[in-house]
This record gives C-alpha cells, structure tokens and sequence, in this order.
DNA sequence: TTAGGGTTAG
C-alpha cells in the first residue's frame, strides 16, 4: 500500500507535467534501464564487442558506471576501435563528463597504444585533475615512450600539481627505460622529498634503475633502504647483479632471500641458477635445487630447464641427464640445452643421437651442435651438418653464419667462404658486429689478404679491437710484420687514446711479436700519465711474454696486487711459453692461496708447464682435478696437452689407455702425434691404431656442393 | 580505480 505522501507527490507531478511528456520520459527511462541490462548480459557472457555495438542504439546517456565498466573492458582486450565508441558516447550524451570518466578513457587508450588519443583528451585542460596526469604518465610509460612520460612529469611538477605514489612508480618506470642517471636522481630525491622512500614499490624501482646504470653501489644500498623486500624486490636485485656480471653476488642474494622466508619467483631461480652457471658452482647450484623442491618448483618448465643448463655448465653432465630423463614435459629449450650440454664437452656422438632424436628444432638446437664441431675443429663434420641445415631449415641468424664462416675459415676454404659472406649480405647480416669479425678472420685464414684488406676497409665503423686484431693477425700470418707497423699510426688515429685502445694495440703488437712498438706504447702511457687498469697490464703482460720478455712481464705483473683472473692467465701463460714451468706451478698455488678461481686457460698454462718440465703424474693429477675440483670441463687444448705430455716422455701404456677413453676421436694433430711418439717408443699396437684412424680421414673434399645456391654476390 | 620486476637453450 503507498502511503498518503507517495500519493499526494505524484498527483502534484501528473497536474505540472503535460500527460504526454511524463509518458516519454518515463518510457526512455524503461529504455535505458533494458538497454543498460542488455549491455551488462553481454559483458558478462563474454561478447563485450557485442555489447558496444549496441551502444548508440539510444540516444541517451547511461549511468557512469556503465562507462566505466565499458572502458575497464577494452583495457583488459586492447579494443581501440570500441574505445573510441564508447569515448564517443560519452562526450556526444554527456556534454560535461565526469574527470574520473575522462581519465578512464586516457587508461584506455594507453592500454591500447592509441597515445595520440589520450593526448588529445589529456590536452583539454577544462577537466583534469591528479588521477588525469597519471594516466597520462603512464599511458607514455606503459607504450615505451619515457621521454614523454617524464616531460609530462616535469609539467605536472612545474603545474604544482601534487604527485602520488602511482605518479612516481610510472615515472621511475621510465627512468629505467630512459637510463638516464641524472634525471634518475633528480627523481630519486623528490621522491625522499615526497616522504616516498619507504614505499616497496618505488624503491625497488629505483633499485632496478642504478642497476641498470651499472651503479651497483647505489642499487644495493636503495635495496637496503627497503624495510621488507618482496619477491619482486629480492628478483631485480638478484637479476641486476646477475646483468653487471657480478654471479657470486647474485647468488648470495638469492640465497639471503631464501633466509628471509620471501617466496622466490620463477625468474628468480632461473637468475640464480644462470648466475651459477657462468661462476660455476655446482654446490651452489645444487643448493637452489633442493630450495626449487622444497617450494614445489621443479615441475616448472623453466626451472628444470634452467637446473639442467646448470649441471651441464658445471661440468655435472651426469645430473643434467637425469634430469632431461625424468618425466614431465620437455620443450625445445630442454632438448636443446641437453644437446648443446653434450655438444660443448667435446660428446659430440651423444650430442647428435639425441639431436636426431629432437621433436622439434630451433636455431639455437642448430647452433648448438654446430658449437660442438667447431671446438673439436671437426670442420668435415661441420660441413656435412651445415648442408643438412640448409636443406631442412631456413632459420640462420648471425650466430649460425658466424659459425658457418669459422668452419669455412678451418678449412680454408675461401670460395665457400665467399659465398657465406654473400648469404650474409643478402640477409642484412654482414652488419653485426661478429659475423663482420667472422666475415675478416675467414678472409686473413684462408690467405687473401687483399680480401682481408677491402673488407676491413668496408667495415668502417663497425672496426673493434676484435676487427684489429684479426686484421693484424693475418698480416702477421703472412709473415708481414712490417707491413702491420704503419697500421698502428692508423689504428691510434681511430681509436683516440683511452686505456682500452691501448690494450688493444698492445695485443696487435704481442700478435707481431713487435717488441720495439710494444715497448713504444708502454713508454707513451708512462709519459703521458694514461691510467693503467687492469686489462691495459694484462695486455702488457701478455705482449712482453710473448715477446720473449718476460722479466719485464714479472716487472708489470708484480707492480700490481690485483686479484684479476685474466691478468694472472696472462702471467701463467707467459711463464709456460716461456719455459717457467716451476713459475707457473707457484703462480697456480698462489692463485688457490688469495682465492682467485681458476679457469680452462690457468690450466692450459699448468699442463703446458708439466709438459715443460718432464712432470708427467702431477700433470695427470691436475688434468682429473679441473673436473673433479674446481668443475672446468677440460676442452680440446687440454686433451691436447695431455696426449703431448705422454708422448713426449714414453708413457706409452697411459697415453693408450687416455686416448681410447677421451669423449670424442682423436684429431688429425692428435692421431699424428700419437703415431710419432709410437715410432719413437717402439709402440706397435698402438701406432698401428693411430695409422688405421689416420687413413680413415680422406682428404678435404674439393669444392663441390653449393649451400648457398641462389647467386652469391661478391662484393669484393 | 590507478603502480614495480620479466624467466630457460647457441
């Protein structure tokens, strides 16, 4: 029953409005009210584009919220063209929209890339208020342009509109897409200025940005500034320091996040576990392994493939497997880590079974194997491979071309080579930076140097020390040394004087042997107060060895107290080439002394030493213990050394027993040695086995197969 | 109502 007062108002309603007009009015209300229902139907039975296309069905406006939900939709499906319907709705019904409406529509249209569209209703200054400034900052932001998210900022600052936090975390995103470190500051203090600073969100930003300036010092201390670090905190922290090629850090990160009971993110176990990868270290490793199974983690695709890719760069090819074994999903990033794990320790056999094996293949799965030939020097294998490369797939990027241009440099052959370096001028690929360097070695070890001489030229800017030395080298290959010397009048004009350029002219002296220049440029630095860091004295170092100096490579050396690993290789190296094998073996015990982990190279330059110096056990010793002790796959030089250090003293019973085990066949080089130290030790059995592989190699196949068979352009 | 990090293979 309606009351008297109900009653009384809608008979004064019905004598003041015309009988007709209340019946219209009352009618399109009951329109839209069906309309509206009908609009929201749609949107919940997931046919939104339906729902917009009947939107101007009437002419009226709807409630705002029916706007507000329209436009949260097209956000969500990147729809621009409904966007710009229901935009137009609201403007056409509505002559005086709502601010939170209008700065909907900009959200909108940043979510869907139209940043012309924000701009244009951001630009009507009528209706703006803070909330309108930050959909436009982030409209900018969200698209990659932080150029003008931060110019809108600085008007916004300049306006004396009050920014939030929201304004500051879509600022300091652009920052860090901006990498600009004095405007990065410039924010950092309004945001103390703000009283932001203790904000998760916005420090963590900020530690992303000094990490990504390389300013690892500031990010660690604006990583403790932050009161609980979250996930995603502790993840740009881990993955900043895993960027600046800081491993050992990034893993004691992950490991103190562990500590505080934070839930690391997939991304951040696989930080981690690259970062292991490239120290290595396997207990490490093993420990973000067990940390992966206590949260539930290893049956994560990417986990387990980051865990496999660990094992193998640590050397625990064992572990890999058992983990590419176990059941669960494998993607072409498994198989190809499994491969690549096989193909990088010289197991090329088992590498290629499982290649053949593959589901599926990318060009990484190519590469990888292709990796594999080429650290064995298997250049007939590698050919072979790449023909059938060609013919099953087309996917070539710089790095396969690289390689390909390795394998056509190991086997000196320049008219494949020619034609690799038209495929890669065709394909827009004679521009990067290695395959250009790859194109230069090809020429200069396959003898032309007139064509090592034009490319060089034709390379122009895209010259790099890498360029340089190649360059020199194959003048120093032909025996040219002279010639290279006016080079390096050139090469000081291109590479105007900082530290680097001298190292590397020092290495293009050390490649010629040029000791009188070597000394020149040493001098020049002293002379003129030129800082030297830590690779200009390796490469000092390097250069006097080489050149048979080396009392002033110790000289360097010991000015120093760097614990650098490259610099002391080059000492180690230096000593072994020069004979000092009882040095080199100080030097190695030192090394273990101050903590500096050793590398592949400190152990060439240990073997070389035990070969030096007749010390045939201790050399064994220390060839098990690269892989045993310190996780260093040993790689074909240090085979080498091992088949150089039996046959040059007799052990002929070891040196069976070590090349009928060793992962991979011998080389030509190997077999040759082997056979001679047979002749030499009277060692019949063996030598026979040695002759039989020998006459097992053909000689090179004669240039007959055409891999690229378009026309290839000569372009010199 | 609205923010941050961004994954593994050569």
């Amino acid at each position: 029953m309606p009351c008297m007062g109900e009653k009384l108002g809608a008979s004064v309603l019905k004598k003041l409005i015309p009988k007709n007009i209340l019946k219209t009015k009352t009618h399109q209300l009951h329109d839209i009210q069906a309309l509206t229902n009908s609009i929201l139907n749609h949107i919940d039975s997931g046919h939104f584009k339906k729902a917009v296309s009947i939107v101007f069905s009437k002419p009226a406006p709807f409630p705002f919220p029916i706007y507000a939900r329209l436009f949260q939709q097209c956000s969500s499906e990147r729809a621009a063209i409904e966007a710009r319907i229901v935009e137009s709705h609201l403007v056409t019904f509505n002559p005086r929209p709502p601010v939170f409406l209008i700065n909907r529509a900009i959200e909108t249209y940043g979510k869907c890339g139209c940043l012309k569209d924000a701009r244009g209703l951001f630009d009507d200054r009528r209706q703006r208020n803070g909330g309108t400034w930050n959909a436009m900052i982030t409209a900018y932001s969200q698209n990659g342009d932080g150029e003008n998210a931060l110019l809108v900022f600085w008007e916004m600052h300049r306006s004396g509109v009050l920014a939030n936090e929201i304004t500051f975390a879509s600022v300091l995103g652009s920052c860090a897409g901006v990498l600009d470190i004095y405007v990065s500051r410039q924010v950092h203090g309004l945001v103390v200025n703000y009283g932001f600073c203790f904000n998760a969100i916005l420090a963590s930003s900020l530690v992303d940005i000094y990490g990504k300036c390389w300013f690892m010092d500031d990010a660690r201390r604006m990583f403790y500034e932050i009161r609980n670090p979250n996930a995603i905190s502790w993840n740009v922290i881990v993955r900043r320091y895993l960027e600046v090629d800081n491993y050992e850090e990034a893993v004691v990160m992950f490991f103190k996040m562990v500590g505080t009971n934070v839930m690391p993110l997939t991304f951040t176990f696989s930080s981690a576990l690259v970062a292991c990868s490239n120290i290595p270290a396997l207990k490490e490793g093993e420990q973000i392994h067990a940390v992966a199974v206590k949260v539930c983690f290893v049956k994560d695709k990417i986990v387990v493939n980051s865990l496999i890719n660990m094992y193998a760069k640590c050397g625990d090819l064992v572990d890999a497997r058992r983990l590419f074994d176990q059941p669960g999903s494998r993607d072409v990033i498994t198989w190809t880590s499994i491969v690549s794990a096989y193909a990088a320790c010289g197991r090329i056999r088992e590498a290629r079974k499982l290649f053949n094996d593959m589901p599926e293949r990318g060009v990484i799965s190519w590469n990888a194997m292709l990796v594999g030939y080429t650290r064995l020097f298997q250049w007939e294998e590698a050919l072979d491979f790449i023909f059938w490369m060609h013919r099953e797939t087309n996917d070539f990027d710089s790095f396969s071309l690289s390689l390909i241009l390795n394998v056509c440099a190991g086997l000196s052959d320049i008219l494949l080579g020619k034609q690799a370096h038209g495929f890669a001028y065709r394909h827009d690929l004679h521009s990067n930076t290695f395959v250009a360097n790859a194109i230069l070695d090809m020429y200069g070890k396959c003898g032309s140097l007139r064509s090592s001489r034009v490319w060089f030229s034709e390379m122009g800017h895209l010259r790099d020390r890498v360029s340089w030395n190649a360059f020199i080298s194959s003048y120093a290959r032909h025996g040219l040394s002279e010639k290279a010397i006016p080079l390096f009048g050139k090469m000081i004009l291109e590479t105007t004087g900082t530290e680097l350029d001298f190292s590397t002219l020092l290495a293009a002296c050390a490649n010629i042997f040029a000791l009188d220049e070597g000394k020149q440029t040493h001098a020049y630095m002293l002379r003129n107060g030129f800082n030297i860091d830590v690779v200009t004295r390796g490469a000092l170092v390097d250069m006097y060895s080489k050149c048979r100096c080396l009392e002033y490579a110790i000289k360097v050396f010991e000015e120093s107290s760097s614990s650098d690993l490259i610099l002391w290789n080059s000492m180690v190296l230096g000593c072994a080439h020069n004979g000092k094998g009882g040095e080199v073996l100080g030097l190695f015990e030192s090394m273990q002394e101050e903590g500096i982990k050793c590398d592949n190279v400190t152990f060439q330059g240990v073997l070389l030493a035990c070969i030096g110096e007749g010390f045939v056990d201790l050399g064994k010793q220390y060839f098990d213990s690269m892989s045993k002790d310190f996780c260093i796959i040993p790689r074909l030089e240090h085979y080498e050394c091992m088949i150089e250090l039996y046959s040059r003293y007799g052990y002929m019973d070891e040196l069976k027993d070590f090349v009928q085990n060793m992962p991979f066949h011998p080389t030509v080089p190997m077999l040759t040695r082997i056979f001679d130290a047979c002749r030499e030790y009277r060692h019949s059995e063996l030598g026979e086995w040695a002759a039989q592989r020998l006459n097992e190699f053909k000689p090179l196949i004669p240039f007959q197969f055409e891999i690229f068979p378009d026309n290839h352009i000569d372009t010199l």
